[in-house]
Parts: structure tokens; C-alpha cells; sequence
DNA sequence: CTCCTGCCTTGATGCAGATCAAATAGGAAC
DNA sequence: GTTCCTATTTGATCTGCATCAAGGCAGGAG
């Protein structure tokens, strides 16, 4: 088995030139607070693929994802599984004041996890308003995600549920790397499986409905995770969504 | 029409007899804060099947439930609807930092709230950490309930929807009216069509999925809302929750 | 009392998506 | 190249829940 942390740390020991450094949870610190962060901090890295934490386990540090995406998963006794978050860089892992982790987080892509021992880190929210103010902000955030999770859950049919996805996916491209028109190309970072387990649907059922708004013209794909969107608003309209509806202006 | 808010406020008026005191956005208040607090607050009341605001409209105050039962919903352009959040006593309703509400807000039973106009409040909390700190925990307790949600809408069967729901209402009752053993006896707060979009579900599955699990045995009705769960344990399996899962001990 | 009206139940039927099954494609190792 | 191995697609069939359609029941107005 090949290296497991092939990551060169000291590129990232400096919080100042950190790629996440505005949006993550500690965004509104000023240098002050950040010495006291960078103090307590440590990175740890997975493969694509490798669990971080089941749930269950005693879980003794909260974390900011640093590069690549993880999700959070529930699994019922019977093996029934359900994605209910997926991070992506800046998002947190982690609650402060419990000591088990509630869900299993797994690294689906390659993945870098800035990491605070928890007692720590509760101790200096205490004292900071500046990052408890931002975790509240990231937390009503993922709030509202989660309940625009579960309209999609509850009440739309599967073709609608792979059209919000793809969206979503899509739109958080654009807003990584913005262009000024044309089609939106980008990499599903999910195979069909985690497709499935985040909508609550068969991954038989999402190849159908992949392939079905391909035949449609909504989509265009070259191998099975490169998507090329031509018309937004067309696939908005196929989500079920109000075209007008949370596209970032 | 009759009156519209019958509230005795003069009873209402002291937070130091409040009966959410201990658990609302307050519980962490010193008497300073609380007295800044009493100042800028203001009861609103509703009757059973009122809208408190819809989706969209300005929402210049934030509030917590006081007594009754409230609830979230979204509503998609053709009506399809799925209820997002059940707010009880001491459940925070609004968003700091937000000017429109995000979802419809309905009076479920009667229901009287404590509100604060939005930007006091906000002002308000930037000076007092013991709000946001307090604010930021029953965040995230939203946030793992709305995922437990997701896993019931996502992977769940109509069956068990419908147990999960009654035994989130059981062990509400509990915990309000704590009793030492036997039978768990309650009235359902909501109507078929609520609980139907709760679940995800028509209104017409619920309405055979509980009458299923009365012939079950699992619970006994008399009338339409009064329930009798003979059988917690039995109810959570049926649910197909793990019979360890949650339980406040 | 009767007649609404809103809420709920029950029955008959249809269909979207699950399930079961098999074939195909694309890498990686050799 | 060949051989695995895994991810994906596609087909056939089944089924749980939605949909369509009647009633039933309790409470309020007259």
C-alpha cells in the first residue's frame, strides 16, 4: 500500500496563505486568535475512499476540510444507508461538546482535514466570540441545506432529485471557478452508489435517470463522471426548483 | 370572528416565571442580560391553523415558542408540500442575518410566542456570548434532527415513518409529563394531512398505516388523536430505529 | 332534529421506482 | 495483448405507495 499522508505540511503550517482561510470557521478571527488556532492546530490526510470516524466512535477533535469532499452517513441496522451531509472545503466536522461521532465520515475523494483536539477548542470558543459567531453562521447555513435536503427527499420523483443534484454540484463549480457564459463542464465527484445514498434512491434508478436527461438533452456526459450542463435554467426547471430560486447573484 | 389574542400578557410579562426560562435562547442569561432582553420583547399570539408569516415576506423579528405548536413548511410551484420543521416550546424561530423567512410558518394549535425585533437582537447577541453560545447548541440540535428526518425520508417505509413519528411525539410526552412505567397515552398534535407532510407521504397511506398498527396492537386509538403506545420498546423496533437509540436516560 | 363541513377511513387501480438479473465498459496488473 | 475487478448500464418483473373514488363520523349552525 502507497503512502498515506503524501501531503507536503509545510505548505500548510501558514493560516495566512491558507485556501480556506475566509471561509472557514475561523474567517473572522483576527491574527490574535489566529496564533492561538495555528497553536492547537494539526492536518490529517485520507485516501478516496478511507473511512475518517464510524459513528459511535469517541471522537476527540473537531476539523475544517482543508481539500476534497467527505460525506456523513447514516446507517440503519439492516444496512439501509442514508448520506445526510457533504462536505466540501471549508465545511466543519465535528460538534463541539459531545464526545461520539453521530454519523460514519467517510473520504470519498482524496482528502485534507484541519484538525482541533476538541477540549481545546472548546475552551477557546468560550473565549472567541469571533469563531462561535461564524460556526452559528455555518451551522444555520447547513441548516437550510438540510431542509432543501429534505423537500427533495420527501416529495421529489427521481428524475427531479438527479437534476437538484446536478445543480447543486454545478453550481458550486461555477462559484469555485466563475465564467462569464457558456456551458458548465464539470466531474461528478460521487460515483452512483453515493449518488443513490444522497437521494435516497437505487443507484440502478440514478443510472436510468442519468441516462434518460442525457437522451433529453439536458446533459451531455464523456465517460460516466464528465457532465457538461448547456442550459442551467433548463435543468433548474427540470429540479422542480423556482428558476429564480438561490443561484447567487 | 372572535377575539384574536385572548393571552392574559400581564401573567406573561416576567421572564424570571417564564416557562421556557430554563430551555429557550435565554436559559444562559444572567438577570442583566435577561432585564436587555425584557426590554425589547413583545408576545404574539396565534390561533390554530394561522399563518405566523409566509415564505418570503419580510421578517423583521426573531422569536421563541412559548406554548403550542408551530411548523415549517416548503411548498414547490405545482403544491407538493413537505413540512421542513416542528418548532414546540422553547424552539427558536428566524434567522439572525436574514431579512425574508425562508419557509412558510404555521400555527399548528393555538400558540403564543415571545418576540424580539430582529435588530435589536442581533445587535444584542454580538455583546452576549451566553445567547449566541446558547443559540449555536440548539442549532446543531436542529441540524442532527433534521438529519434524522432525512434518513426516515429518504430510506425509511411508510410503516416506519409513521412509528418513528409517533415515538418523537411519545418521548416528547415523556419528557414533559415524566411518569415511571406503563402505557405512554397522548394526543397527536396533527392532522392526517400534517403528519402526511411530515412523512413525505399522502395523506391516505397514513391513514392505513395507522390504522395498521392499531390492528397490529401496536398502539390503540380512541377517536382520531388520542393514542395509547402499549410498548415503547416495540414501537422503536417497528420504527426501525436501534432500541438503544436516543432515549434520554 | 337535519344539514353541512372538515377530517378521516377504506376500496380499487395504476405506476414510479425497487428488486432481481445479466451484460458491458474501462482500468489496472501482468 | 489478456485477465481480473469494479463501476455502470440495461432489461424484466414486482410491489409499495400514489391516485382516484366513495363513504363514514363528529361537531356546529340552523
Amino acid at each position: 500500500m502507497a503512502l498515506q499522508e503524501p501531503i507536503n505540511f509545510s505548505t500548510l503550517q501558514d493560516c495566512g496563505s491558507c485556501t480556506i482561510r475566509h471561509r472557514a470557521v475561523c474567517s473572522r478571527c483576527d491574527s490574535d486568535e489566529l496564533v492561538r488556532l495555528e497553536q492547537m492546530k494539526y492536518y490529517r490526510s485520507f485516501q478516496a475512499g478511507q473511512t475518517v470516524i464510524w459513528s459511535g466512535d469517541r471522537m476527540d477533535f473537531v476539523a475544517s476540510v482543508v481539500s476534497g469532499i467527505a460525506t456523513l452517513t447514516q446507517t440503519m441496522e439492516d444496512g439501509r444507508r442514508q448520506m445526510v451531509g457533504l462536505l466540501l472545503p471549508s465545511d466543519f466536522v465535528g460538534r463541539p461538546g459531545r464526545s461520539t461521532a453521530a454519523y460514519d465520515v467517510t473520504a470519498t475523494t482524496d482528502l485534507v482535514m484541519c484538525c482541533f483536539r476538541k477540549k481545546p477548542f472548546e475552551d477557546l470558543i468560550l473565549s472567541t466570540p469571533h469563531i462561535s459567531q461564524r460556526l452559528l453562521e455555518m451551522t444555520l447555513d447547513e441548516l437550510d441545506a438540510a431542509r432543501e435536503w429534505m423537500l427533495l427527499l420527501g416529495r421529489k420523483t427521481a428524475r427531479e432529485k438527479i437534476a437538484s443534484l446536478l445543480a447543486i454540484i454545478a453550481r458550486r463549480d461555477v462559484s469555485l471557478n466563475p465564467r462569464s457564459a457558456g456551458p458548465i463542464v464539470f466531474d461528478l465527484p460521487l460515483t452512483r452508489e453515493e449518488m443513490a445514498d444522497y437521494l435516497g434512491l437505487t443507484l440502478e434508478t440514478v443510472s436510468r435517470q442519468v441516462s434518460a436527461l442525457r437522451r433529453d438533452g439536458v446533459i451531455s456526459l464523456e465517460g460516466k463522471r464528465h457532465v457538461t450542463v448547456h442550459d442551467f435554467d433548463r435543468l433548474l426547471e427540470v429540479a422542480g426548483d423556482d428558476s429564480d430560486g438561490g443561484y447567487p447573484v
